[in-house]
DNA sequence: ATCGCCTCCTGCGCGC
DNA sequence: TGCGCGCAGGAGGCGA
């Protein structure tokens, strides 16, 4: 389930392996994805060099001669690279042939993942076009979030993670932030203050920040990479920990379903 | 415009 | 040991 570090991490990981280097081959196993895989994705991708790897959100575009493709690694999806002998595994639908005798290949079991052809306009696009701003990047501003979020009665956990706000803030660390923050999820996000939302994207932050670097740290290893992703390496505070005690005042972890989603919540600490 | 529900899919853990 | 069930979750799409 790849939140948005799992995502930067997967770029940097893949990144020295392809930047520069021609994709000899596309094989589409499994072409059944999110939306189905159409023949100008293999025909604009299959024998291309890749420019450059970006992140937008969880979605990586990849750049080459042509334009840009795009990969989601929707809820189970995994890019790895590994030698071309190496056995495929159960739900490797996209293999990309490489320099070396090396693959990039596609796992998705749950295959919520895409793979798709953007051209050359890739923010056009109508997956990219309307997207929020970026948690990590200098364009983060709470006050947008304080703005948008006025005479909004929805919850706000829904609000922070709305796409079309504010990008890559997944389940759990949307609870983790608002744990932090002292902000109960079921809140509306129309009653969280100016100074809240400050404390709350400086957490969003946080948790993202730490979480690459951990993911950062087994990098080396990217290479038949098989890693827990970060927020498995690091304590949760909350997410997961129903009936267990708050770490900073005992009382036991409530949990709600908001917007079809699991979320826990301190009842003594998040107001 | 906004809200909330539905959907895609497989693996896993649970209860019996 | 095996079966069936319910749940998990990113995010687009849709109806109200």
């Amino acid at each position: 389930m790849p939140e948005l570090p799992e995502v930067e991490t997967t770029r940097r990981g893949i990144s020295p392996h392809l930047i520069g280097k021609k994709i000899h081959k596309v094989d589409v196993f499994n072409k059944h994805l999110r939306w189905e895989i159409d023949n100008s994705f293999q025909q604009n991708v299959a024998g291309s060099s890749i420019k450059k790897i970006e992140r937008r959100a969880k979605y990586l575009l990849f750049e080459n001669q042509k334009g840009y493709f795009l990969m989601h690694l929707g809820m189970s999806g995994s890019l790895r690279i590994t030698h071309a002998k190496e056995g495929m595994l159960k739900h490797d639908h996209i293999v990309f042939s490489l320099p070396e005798n090396k693959h990039m290949r596609f796992n998705d079991p749950r295959r919520f993942g895409c793979a798709l052809w953007l051209g050359d306009k890739p923010y056009e696009h109508k997956l990219l076009n309307k997207l929020g701003f970026e948690p990590l990047k200098k364009e983060a501003d709470p006050e947008i979030l304080f703005k948008k979020s006025r005479k909004r009665t929805c919850s706000i956990k829904n609000f922070i993670m709305d796409n079309h706000i504010i990008v890559g803030v997944g389940n759990i660390y949307a609870n983790e932030s608002l744990f932090l923050s002292g902000i109960r999820p079921t809140r509306q996000a129309g009653k969280v203050t100016r100074k809240e939302f400050k404390e709350l994207l400086n957490n969003i932050q946080k948790v993202l920040e730490h979480s690459i670097e951990l993911g950062g740290s087994t990098l080396n290893d990217f290479v038949n990479a098989d890693g827990k992703p970060g927020y498995f390496q690091q304590t949760l505070r909350v997410y997961g920990r129903k009936n267990e005690p708050c770490f900073v005042c005992d009382t036991a972890i409530k949990t709600i379903v908001i917007g079809q989603r699991a979320s826990y919540y301190c009842p003594s600490c998040q107001q």
